[in-house]
DNA sequence: ATGGTCGATCGTCGA
């Protein structure tokens, strides 16, 4: 099972570039952020032309997240308790048994602003919820756009970005809570490089120069890293013309 | 140098 994790930056723009993606790929799962559309222009159609089936959770301008699969995701939720956030910022089914709970998660602007403050009980919200939904499904992957990078090695300029957002303690921390329900960051099962990103910020030509932030996650319930067999950052689609500033991130089960 | 580039929308905000 080959599961993908990808913030298009506008589905709208970039619908031909997750159709190429798909059809290069095969993954079984495709989880999108930051669609920017509403359910009712969500290009379903085109999707399922494609051989795949997809559910989604949309809003005008900002957010909005889908899961694509070539089973069809069941079980949705896009609300969750406590919360009492109308963005589209979560999405959860179930695909092949396995539960799939898409995240985009707040950016945050700077520490010390209202936009971090509401980040951090964003988080704490979300880590209940996925506390709730471990205790009901055996196999859980978490993914998505975290806007956290775990640690330096995920950060190309560890002094440069020394406690600035995406990298504060108190970011990481909260990472770490989700962690700390039985979850594991897949892609350092396998990987300890430095160096490694899947967001690089448009401005200053920051991909040809490298200046990237590994920020997008593949987290899997304790019992499935057992069976990872590869993960891996696609970084092909950064190259594409017009392209989103994140690229897709994969990690592969052997069942 | 505290900049820069995108996307949605149409002056400006969010990332």
């Amino acid at each position: 099972m080959k599961i993908a994790s990808w913030n298009v930056n506008s589905l709208k723009v970039r619908l031909e570039h997750v159709l190429q993606w798909l059809e290069s790929a095969q993954p079984d799962v495709l989880a999108l952020q930051e669609t920017k559309m509403t359910d009712d222009v969500f290009p379903q159609t085109a999707i399922e032309a494609a051989g795949y089936q997809v559910v989604y959770a949309g809003q005008k301008t900002y957010n909005g997240v889908a899961i694509i699969a070539k089973d069809q995701p069941k079980d949705m939720i896009t609300d969750i308790p406590d919360l009492g956030d109308p963005q589209r910022r979560i999405l959860a089914a179930t695909v092949n048994d396995v539960r799939i709970i898409d995240l985009y998660v707040v950016n945050g602007s700077a520490p010390g602003t209202e936009k971090f403050t509401y980040k951090l009980n964003w988080l704490d919200k979300v880590t209940r919820f996925i506390e709730q939904q471990m205790a009901q499904f055996d196999d859980v992957v978490v993914l998505g756009d975290f806007n956290i990078a775990p640690d330096d090695r995920d950060v190309h300029d560890p002094d440069k970005w020394h406690e600035k957002i995406l990298c504060t303690t108190e970011e990481r921390q909260a990472l770490n809570r989700i962690l700390d329900l039985g979850l594991q960051d897949s892609f350092r099962l396998l990987h300890d490089d430095a160096g490694l990103f899947s967001w690089w910020d448009y401005r200053m030509n920051g991909f040809v120069r490298g200046l990237g932030l590994r920020i997008d996650l593949v987290l899997c319930s304790d019992e499935m890293s057992e069976a990872v067999t590869a993960a891996y950052i696609d970084d092909e689609p950064r190259k594409w013309e017009r392209p989103s500033d994140h690229t897709p991130v994969i990690t592969e089960f052997y069942w």
